[in-house]
Order: structure tokens, then sequence, then C-alpha cells
DNA sequence: TGGATGAATATTCAACGAATCGTTCATTCG
DNA sequence: CGAATGAACGATTCGTTGAATATTCATCCA
């Protein structure tokens, strides 16, 4: 590792640490600079500004959650539904340990997420590689027929939504939250098993790309 | 109607066409009185708070939209998908229409369900009755094969919890959020047809029950 | 006596000045 | 000469205060 990226991994710990203490708002540049034993201003050589110290952090569990996930849905002498649960189960138990944890980082995670849009998208999207793996995973030993697998995957993780940041959007306890999880995951095996094809939208009524403007009330 | 009963709507309506103007904040109990002729102390004698007339409103309007979904869950000569695909689209596309129609009801709505969680979880519930109907109407024409339809039709309501306050969770336009409640529609009636048994959850590693609280970063 | 009033009171809100903080850059250090 | 500093600047936040607003209640009307 040479020098200046020992200084960034440097500042990103001390980073993390203080602002798991204190939350992101409260920590001020100037004391992550004292924690590193730095000027203020130095931090500008190895960061732009603190929100992307920030991002620097949620970047960093970002990839140790992906790499696990990977490893999770790699792991020998299971079927394709199986990788399925441990994915999604995995990806809930450590994004609410994170949350029980330390509900600072949760909340520096809101803000870069509001103000970097980009950044969830591009989590979202690394995620995404996983589950197509195991989709494909499942085709190629027959337990699924998935035609897109890169549409199912996004599909998946629209219905999963309220599962991805638990702390978000409903307060639900672990327990709770996984027996949701356990009931849309046996919807979703269910439909990857019989396999997906764009088949039976709606016919005479209400076709998909109509708008609805004329009703009013009924 | 009983007498206090017509006032009731009287202020409702008074108190909808209002705040759809000025918002929620920017009504005062004074300037509503105004509109129905009264004193604002009088409001009190009919509901308890400014905070209920909101929700008044807001139970209104959710008791028209379940009218109109039991309605079209009812529609003649419609196979059961068919039924689910227009409840899915209709839900969509009426809270969406809502919140184009005016951003100021939304925003009290917003309101009402994060100081009376209840009432959220009370139309939930409204919903899901009529997605049972749909269920079993599914169970009864042999198209679906879910055993426990209370279950299930919880899971559909976490399955498509993007697509209920579309304005809450993303800032989609309706074309791509039909876009995704298809793909979703796909997968879960895939399940729904397929059948849903509390099977295959993952045996040896990882049981549905288990926390993590061991595991570091791996 | 049930129903409405509006003045009185408690709570919320918004504006503003003061202080803090993120960021920059001329200067110093090694 | 590259790397680091810390004082200076401008933006943002924060606490305070006074006005506006929700709610209550003693009083009045029909």
């Amino acid at each position: 590792m040479t020098e200046p990226d020992k200084t960034r991994h440097k500042i990103i710990a001390a980073a993390k640490s203080r602002i798991a203490h204190y939350g992101y708002t409260k920590t001020t540049m100037a004391e992550l600079a004292q924690d590193c034993d730095m000027s203020p201003g130095n931090l500008y050589r190895y960061f732009s500004g603190k929100l992307d110290i920030a991002e620097a952090i949620c970047r960093q569990s970002s990839a140790e959650t992906a790499e696990e996930l990977t490893k999770v849905a790699a792991r020998p002498g299971r079927t394709a539904a199986q990788r399925f649960h441990d994915f999604l189960f995995e990806d809930l138990r450590t994004t609410f340990q994170r949350l029980e944890n330390s509900l600072k980082l949760v909340e520096m995670a809101h803000i870069v997420a509001t103000e970097r849009p980009g950044f969830y998208q591009e989590g979202l999207c690394n995620e995404r590689k996983v589950l197509r793996l195991i989709l494909e995973m499942g085709n190629a030993s027959g337990e699924f027929r998935v035609a897109d697998t890169e549409f199912v995957a996004e599909m998946i993780q629209s219905a999963t939504m309220k599962f991805s940041y638990p702390q978000l959007f409903t307060r639900l306890p672990l327990d709770r939250l996984e027996r949701e999880l356990q009931g849309v995951y046996e919807i979703l095996i269910a439909g990857l098993r019989a396999g997906i094809h764009a088949s039976d939208p709606a016919p005479e009524l209400a076709p998909p790309g109509m708008r609805a403007q004329q009703r009013e009330t009924a």
C-alpha cells in the first residue's frame, strides 16, 4: 500500500470511529484532524470534502457486504433456492446489525444516500450482480426458469425494498422482519421456479401503458 | 344524515379544499372556522383537534380508494390474475394521481401517517381484505394455490411497498413505476399460480430464526 | 339545557443575531 | 520543492425572542 493510501485509510478509520460515536453532523473537520495528528487543511489533500469522507466509509462497508454476499452465494453444496434464501437473509441481518451497532452510522448513510443519489444506485447495482449469479446458477441446474435475469434481479430488489433499509421504512424488530422476508421469499421462489415470462398482463381493460385521467371518484 | 353529521361533513369538505390549496401547516383553525361560518372554538365540538380533521379527510379518501378497488376486483368476466393486475395498477394510479393533483394533500397524508401510525395500519388492513378476496377467487377457479390467504396478502403488501406511497420512497415517474410494478406482478403471479407452501427454507446453514451476532467482517 | 361564542392561555413558529464549522490559501517547514 | 499548516472567509447552524396559532373554558344565547 502506497504512503498516501495509508493516510487515506487512517483518516477513514478515525472518521468512522468518531462518527459512530458522535454522529456525522456533530463531528467537525477540526476534531477529525486532531484524531489524525494533522491540520484541518491537510485533510483536503486526501478528500475533497467532509461528505467524501463519509462516502468512503459507506463504500468500504458496502464493499464488505458485497464480498460477504458473494461468498454466501457461492457456498458449496447448496441449491439455488437455498443460495437465494441465504442471500436475502444475510443482507437483512448485516444491514440490521449495522443499524443496531450504531444508529449514528445509519444517519450518516442516510445523508450520503440523499446528497449522492448516484452512490445508492451503485450499491444496488453491485448487489444485483450477485443476484444475477444466483439466478443463473438456478437456471443452469434447472431449478429456475428465468429468461431475463437482469430484469428479474431488478424486480427482486423492488419487491424486497422494505428490507434493504429496515430502519428507514419501518420500525419492526428483526424477528418480525425475518418473518415477513420469509413470506416474500416463499412467493418469489415459487415464481422463479415456475418461470417468469412476460405473459398475461390484462388485455381488454386497463392495459399496462394506459394512464387513468378520466375517472373522478366513482 | 343527522344534523351534527352534516356539520362534520361541511367541515371536512371546507378543510379539504383549503388544505389542498394552502397546505396543512398553512391553514389555521380560525380560517377554517370562517369558511364554515362558525367560531374556532366550535370546531372542537366536532373534532378533538386539527390533526383529527386531517385524519378524517384521509379516512374518507382511503374509503373511496377501497371502494374503487373492491369494484375493480369484482369486474365481471376477468380471470383472477387479471383482477390482481387491475388491483395493483389501479392502486398505483390512484395514489399517483392524488399526488399529482395536489402535493399539499400528500404532505398532509404524510403528517397524519407519521403522527398516527395506527391509521396507516388500518388502511393496509382494508386493502388486504380486497387482496384476500382476489386470492380466494383465484383459489376457487383453480388459478391460484394459496393456502394461507391472509399471510400471502400481507406478503404481497410487503413486496409492493415501493408502489404504495411512490412519492415517499422514490422519485420515479409513473411510466417507470408501472414498468417495475409489471415486473413484480409477473414474479408474484407466477408464485401464486405455482402455489405457496412454507417449503424450502435453508436447512443446515442460517436457519430462519437465527440471529447473526458472532460474525465480524469476514 | 344543549350548543355556540370569543377572550384567555399554552404551544408552536419564524426571524435574527451570534457562534460554529467547512473550506481555502498564503505561508512555513523539512 | 513538495508537504503541511493554521489563520481568514463565507456559509451554515443554533439559540433566543417575539409574534402567531391551537386549544380551552367561562360565559352567553336560543
